[in-house]
DNA sequence: GTCTATAGGTGGATAGAC
DNA sequence: GTCTATCCACCTATAGAC
């Protein structure tokens, strides 16, 4: 259900991903680092984010976070691939689950408002805003984080609209951008406020708009 | 039309504005000062900007910024201050020009636009993102700022209403807040992608979804 | 008002011991 | 893998000459 959360996903050792230099060794301590950063970034942004910060909470050296992650754009990358993981395979659980398309979507929802009922910021809406001062390999990431997601908005809406559950006009990959874009700003806005309502009025009128 | 754009509004000498610890005196060098540093912010972010940048683009010594502006919180207060200004003088135009509602909005729309134009997010949009790392003294203005946008899309919304030239269900204030989120995240998204298109898409759809 | 000079802190990053 | 120690660049900010 949450997304990338310390307490949810995946830190226990295995070996599935590569993380120190490409070793297939997967500490665990590589976890709990993109862990911390991740929160780190998503509230204090990655340019408001440092070595320091994470070593601190952790409790070991800035030296040991670069043994895991030499430069802060290593960071970075790792985080946004995480994380964009992370997202599809909700997505992924959604498809599965079979739902309807309003369903579907009710669930992605849902999806920005757990990240936002940790006081948290959507990662790759922060780094959106910080943008112009990435390194370009996360850049990359980022938009394509973006894409997947509008992929699945629109496969979603397309199916809903064909099988007569959901009703809008113009093509649909316009409406999945109005989605996304919608629902990072209400996220952004509510998140300044401490006030999830501020999201979840956003949502619920972005659903009802699909409504006949 | 721009929204505190250097080759805009104000920086002419005159006496309107305190600025240099609050003497009579404005230099006109604080003006250039908040116009680069507002560029710097809108682009790159509060976080992302330092003393160093402005005042290499201007030509003096960070010691010369430091004159105008002690700290770079009072620096941001200011940013602010004069954005709000400059953007309710905007909206007062708007409202002289005795459009109906629906013009109106899309005027609103427009400002927006014409930041992103610029390559720049909303300022304040920016900052929101970085609330967690702001001085106290600037996350209050940042509301206020967005609570000044959301009372004058109340205003607009419900007349628009009354007289029939818009048409919307539920309370005001909810299209409202729709209004400021969605118009922030698209802009936040289309300057990542650096398409404009992404958010006049979706400025079209809000202002659609309020016709009959 | 703007400069030089500098203080004091923190940023990311590396070398080398253990 | 994690540590200590250190480098150097950059940060915000101030003192004091001009």
């Amino acid at each position: 259900m949450a997304i990338a959360t310390p307490a949810s996903g995946s830190q226990s050792p295995r070996k599935t991903n590569a993380s120190p230099h490409d070793a297939l060794v997967a500490s665990g301590t590589s976890e709990r680092i993109l862990d911390v950063a991740e929160r780190l970034v998503q509230t204090r942004g990655f340019n408001g984010m440092s070595y320091a910060d994470i070593a601190t909470e952790l409790g070991v050296t800035k030296a040991s976070l670069h043994y895991h992650f030499p430069s802060k754009a290593d960071l970075g990358v790792r985080l946004i691939s995480r994380y964009e993981e992370n997202f599809l395979r909700e997505l992924a659980t959604l498809d599965a689950s079979r739902s309807d398309a309003k369903k579907k979507l009710r669930g992605y929802a849902h999806l920005y408002e757990t990240v936002l009922r940790q006081d948290r910021m959507c990662l790759c809406g922060m780094l959106a805003a910080e943008h112009a001062t990435l390194p370009s390999e996360m850049r990359a990431r980022l938009s394509a984080f973006f894409d997947a997601n509008e992929s699945w908005l629109v496969d979603v809406l397309e199916a809903g609209r064909k099988s007569g559950s959901l009703s809008f006009e113009g093509p649909a990959i316009a409406k999945a951008r109005m989605w996304i874009g919608s629902l990072e700003g209400a996220m952004l806005l509510a998140r300044s406020y401490g006030q999830v309502a501020r999201f979840t009025q956003v949502a619920t009128q972005l659903l009802s708009a699909l409504s006949l």
